[in-house]
DNA sequence: TTGAAAGCGCTAACAC
DNA sequence: GTGTTAGCGCTTTCAA
């Protein structure tokens, strides 16, 4: 293994001067950092991360928390864990990829062993257990033991309380009320959501809730009658779903889509009865740009920017890293892309 | 922050017994044990990352590199990843996870830092630049500079020439034949395989070669005519894909598909088109056990052991840094479900 | 069964 | 613009 010092022999330079032509955290002269940089090359070093991270205090990752289970949203993990690695590579960062599995033992673990320098949390629950391992110093009398300070993290998603954390996520509230309202202007009167597993909602993930309350207000406000309806991911599982909706509010005319897996059984389901889309019913999804273009009809929809929100948690986390930043909540504003699956409501028979 | 030798001191006894009472490396006496457990406890003490990594040459981190791109199998990834991070974390590794983004810099970058003991590549290609980097010792002339002799690793996936590498992956081979098989013994006898998207041909991405391989293998041997047709994802994609298909030909009774954005699609143009699954066509899927199940109609399939994979790339590869294992290359007998999407070959008209 | 002490490879004062 | 040096917190001989 080749160390500083090797190369600094090698170039004939103090060990220390080899470590700030690496930092760039003083002047060097042109001579001395080519003869540095020859020698870094020529040896194939690469710097120890163990022996750097325990000198400064840094090393230089970030931990990235996903959740365990694969309910829901998987392709959007998936792009947020691929955009979080990559802008964290960016700006120097490697990532750690830990599950919901342990729990807060993680969040403690990894700040307490100085593994990770930072996280990034996702899928964040209303009342998350792992807050208040997060939230800034404020300890209400004195340290609690095995906690440090501040742990500096970025949430995606948003939980219940955001005193004290930074949170970055899509405006869920205002995509709701976007779908409604959407629709509400092609002339739908009665409006079908089709929600999230169950499990979703019981374990109070923010963004599901959040998004049944802005169409709960933009309903109330357009005047339009909501059915929600949370449903496993599936053809049967939809297909009942349907049927129960169709049961208790013949007229709907209009689908609010948020879960993925429902998405394509709902289309299949609906051309098996007759019903076109979008002439006699529209259909408006809440998911990723793939699945909505992908789809047996172009879906009129929001998208939920996963490239961008992972990108944002890591800037912001980076940001926090370098004392540029404090605690604040990002929402991202909802784009509602009108395709082929919404378009005016038949005229009532 | 708390120290181990912070921890001794309340303990009353040395820095050197409270390092041994973690690792277990030596007896330790009952009261002792107790005692420093006790103050571990009491001082909420994390053993530091860095310094444990540069004093024992060991990270206790695995590097998963997973592909950038997204055109294919999406789940399958995720649930690979997850099936690592948690087996790792149950050996006491962590997981690092890089893209594809960086190519062999990355493997460079990582072993030549120490950053992590070993590496798990994903989405191997058939002649991957990475794996000169990887294989054992045996280097031509002299060293190469930079290149540890041996960096510790597991590929998920079959290059064209596996010496001196440790590989895990499903037996595609098998699978084609399977497919094949299943369908010839229904007595169909023209038999469309619907493949993964161009581009992952192109780049030769292995298992998707070894497929093929097996099910021309397969038809040959059953004598059965076999076409086959790449398809990207998604339903336009598809619909030419089935039209080009059924012009060539007419007769095609039988459907492989090894693309998960292609299942429904598929069904739904085959109900579109009044050919009924399975009475008039049978269709049997490579895919995740979940698409097989919430398709629109319950598919006949090969399962992708997903989780499988991840948890045996892991345990190979935490036994050969413990030295317990060489290479090996252990290929997943695949096996076939029979489900609602497969029957009996209509008689000719 | 335990302690003392020498590093592991690097960073960051401090000195010139 | 460069060199010297004292740690960072842990593991692991060596010695008792």
């Amino acid at each position: 293994m080749v160390t500083l010092a090797e190369v600094a022999q090698h170039a004939g330079v103090s060990a220390s001067t080899v470590s700030y032509v690496l930092s760039g955290k003083r002047s060097i002269s042109m001579n001395t950092r080519q003869r540095v940089e020859e020698s870094i090359r020529e040896l194939g070093y690469h710097p120890n991360a163990g022996a750097r991270a325990l000198a400064s205090s840094r090393s230089n990752i970030i931990a990235l928390m996903i959740p365990l289970r694969t309910d829901m949203y998987v392709p959007v993990m998936m792009e947020i864990a691929i955009a979080v690695a990559t802008t964290a590579r960016a700006h120097g960062y490697d990532v750690l990829l830990l599950t919901g599995e342990e729990g807060p033992d993680a969040v403690r673990r990894v700040a307490g062993s100085g593994l990770a320098d930072g996280m990034i949390l996702m899928d964040v629950e209303l009342e998350d257990e792992r807050l208040p391992l997060l939230r800034g110093g404020a300890a209400p009398d004195g340290a609690r033991p095995g906690v440090p300070a501040d742990q500096p993290a970025v949430l995606i998603g948003l939980p219940a309380d955001t005193s004290g954390l930074t949170c970055v996520d899509l405006d869920f509230r205002a995509t709701g009320a976007l779908c409604v309202e959407h629709l509400a202007k092609l002339g739908h009167r009665d409006v079908a959501v089709i929600g999230e597993a169950p499990a979703v909602y019981e374990r109070h993930t923010g963004f599901a809730e959040r998004t049944l309350d802005g169409l709960r207000s933009g309903a109330r406000e357009s005047g339009v009658r909501l059915l929600h309806r949370p449903c496993e991911g599936g053809y049967d599982a939809m297909a009942l779903t349907l049927a129960r909706i169709l049961d208790e509010r013949p007229d709907t005319t209009g689908f609010v889509v948020q879960n993925e897996s429902a998405v394509e059984p709902l289309l299949a389901l609906l051309r098996q009865q007759g019903r076109a889309v979008p002439e006699d019913v529209s259909v408006v999804a809440v998911c990723p740009e793939q699945v909505a273009v992908q789809a047996s009809v172009r879906l009129t929809s929001v998208a939920i920017p996963a490239q961008e929100m992972g990108r944002y948690a890591v800037e912001h986390l980076v940001a926090k890293l370098d004392g540029r930043d404090g605690d604040e909540v990002v929402l991202l504003a909802p784009e509602l892309t009108v395709r082929a699956s919404s378009g005016p409501a038949p005229s009532r028979a």
